[in-house]
DNA sequence: ACATCCTGTCGAAGCGCTTCGCTCTGAGGA
DNA sequence: TCCTCAGAGCGAAGCGCTTCGACAGGATGT
């Protein structure tokens, strides 16, 4: 087998380095390096190495065979020079750090992981930069495109989106999308399903625990959409609703459901979207003395790890967190290649019935 | 006020371009053009913005003002090629992702956030590339150094730095630190901390119920160390201790909640570490008729956040996990401007009492 | 008075790669 | 037989920026 003889992070190499002394021990190859070393023309190991042209056989496996002899690697920014094309992309991380953490760790993983099957990596942009993060990646040209998460119904960002002419996919579904691609559960419909589920097991007085009341001020749209859906299928299925923002802490779940309960005794059917809220919510019907689901029914929309970390485990309409993050690269990929669709993609939502709804207690009770 | 004309994320400009056709609306304007309408050389503009040689005052404001008129924004790539450094660093997030989810978030943030504030972007790499990914990032010039976290005793990944050489810091302590940066919580002194807390309150049995099984099988330093100081506080305060792993389900909990009052019915303080463990973990107690702290008493190991989400708050040694990531990143940038030094810096713990410790319950119970 | 040192500026070379246009061969069609 | 054309390769120009050496001219030291 072949070596690979130097491969370090510094780069030395050029007249510019050997101007200025001679032999390192840590050296790297450029292409021009290679092409002498393989005997054929710079540009021509540019070829073998991008297969925009043809390249008879025997060249391209000469040249094969001196890129893994001198361990030649690409230079990143000469690439981005010299193509116009950076091969990353960013994503955009939301506002605040509180709000369900485990989904956008995952979307990031998930993109993360797609970018690169695409040969794509990926810079983190924080949103304490705001809307002009963007701006300054896209007009450097650090990136070729963004990727933005926890999208509000009016999110500043978009302009900007518009303004540099960036290519860029949301997830999350913004109050105006055209000329946008994004991609997002479909939360009305998940909505629908937590109601309809309820309602089949005869529930007829159902709570919907929602996120916090500043998710709701900020018009993020897939707490609107999920309450939409909710009101429109409890409003079909003769089902009584209240809706409920509850914060993340104890303190404040005590009081959402104590006010439930008190307003309306007769609740026996909960959904709970805001993930923080489950374990103090289980907590505080079990010390109440309200089990789960003979008593009280509850339906969360969560992502399934989150589901299953409970006792009992929760009925849940799955929060396909990796799925978002990983139709977001492809649609980004598209987007680059053919240009925008300006689609906007639902992902259908699926309700695993699990441990934590039952049928509506008797009245008698 | 002087506005942006142009500034656009595609960037078309120079002979290439304009031979090519001429006009176009969205048009970024390079140094050149900048020089150019200043009425100065390419290279004082260059001077001007890196101020690494003097200009007067006159033209240096005068290349200011083209620089806004123009909305220059200067070229990642080419930057990065002609001054071999690329202001990005990259950083590598654990293995698995259902781990201290929230720490690992709060890392990312800080890092990108105090990255920032140098001039430098973040670059986010999963594992799944395995140490490969730091290789490449570094050969190809992508980044300029590597931030890991989640670093085990041994960690195959530090065989690729010292390989490379490429600068780096880790976020936790592998069993061979020479010629490393790192940065970490003094886990072991976290561990005391637990231990004299509980002990001053008069608990005489301990139980330590700890990370998942796995994760001590692949020696994460932050584990043992945890461990190691536990049992070094035990042994001195005459308590006695035992340690079971604890995966984050629910019934994993029960199950190790269960065993260990079997085995010790008189066990009356706990030490939590894994941060998953803490909602099942109170609710079993609540469950199981044992109020907290009255009848038990709790100390984790974790994140302030989470300590106070829970009811009763708990007494917790802070997990500081933004300045984890704060710290990596200044460790960092020393390593890069002075070179390394080599240095092991452990953040003292400090516990904070909150509801969930009291006094050892009487004998007579 | 001279050699010497700054300061401020310029021009040119260079970073390592992509891409365009050209040349040369040899095969195939008319 | 001549023309065409695709395949294979080369060379050079170019991407937009940094940096080195040079130099003009004024200030400084002796």
């Amino acid at each position: 087998m072949l070596t690979v003889r130097f491969c370090t992070a510094k780069r030395f190499s050029g007249k510019r380095f050997e101007a200025l002394g001679g032999y390192r021990e840590d050296w790297m190859a450029t292409l021009a390096d290679v092409a002498r070393h393989a005997g054929v023309a710079a540009s021509t190991v540019s070829y073998v190495l991008s297969g925009k042209r043809s390249v008879s056989e025997e060249t391209r496996e000469r040249v094969a065979r001196s890129i893994e002899l001198l361990g030649y690697q690409p230079h990143a920014g000469a690439r981005a020079l010299a193509s116009a094309k950076s091969n990353v992309l960013a994503l955009v991380m939301p506002l605040r750090q509180d709000l369900y953490v485990p989904v956008m760790m995952d979307i990031a993983i998930a993109v993360t992981t797609t970018a690169r099957r695409f040969g794509y990596d990926v810079l983190l942009l924080t949103n304490d930069e705001g809307p002009e993060g963007i701006r300054r990646v896209a007009t450097t040209a650090r990136a070729d495109a963004v990727i933005l998460t926890d999208v509000g119904m009016q999110d500043e960002r978009i302009a900007m989106v518009r303004q540099t002419g960036v290519d860029a996919v949301l997830i999350g579904v913004p109050a105006d999308s055209a000329g946008l691609d994004c991609v997002d559960l479909d939360f009305a419909q998940a909505g629908r399903l937590c109601v309809e589920h309820l309602a089949a097991l005869g529930h007829r007085q159902v709570a919907f625990v929602g996120e916090a009341q500043d998710t709701y001020d900020r018009q993020i749209g897939f707490a609107e959409r999920t309450l939409g859906g909710i009101r429109e299928a409890a409003a079909r299925a003769g089902v009584s609703l209240i809706h409920r923002p509850c914060g993340g802490s104890y303190e404040a779940a005590a009081g959402v459901l104590a006010r439930i309960f008190e307003e309306r005794p007769r609740t026996s059917g909960l959904i709970v979207q805001n993930e923080a809220v489950i374990p103090p919510l289980l907590s505080l019907l079990r010390s109440t003395g309200r089990i789960v689901p003979e008593d009280v029914s509850i339906v969360a929309v969560c992502p399934d790890p989150v589901a299953e970390q409970t006792s009992p485990r929760l009925s849940s309409v799955s929060l396909p967190a990796a799925e978002l993050g990983t139709r977001a690269v492809d649609l980004l990929m598209r987007r680059m290649a053919d240009g925008g669709r300006d689609e906007v993609v639902l992902i259908p939502p699926t309700l695993t019935v699990r441990g934590s709804t039952g049928p509506a207690p008797q009245r008698s009770r």
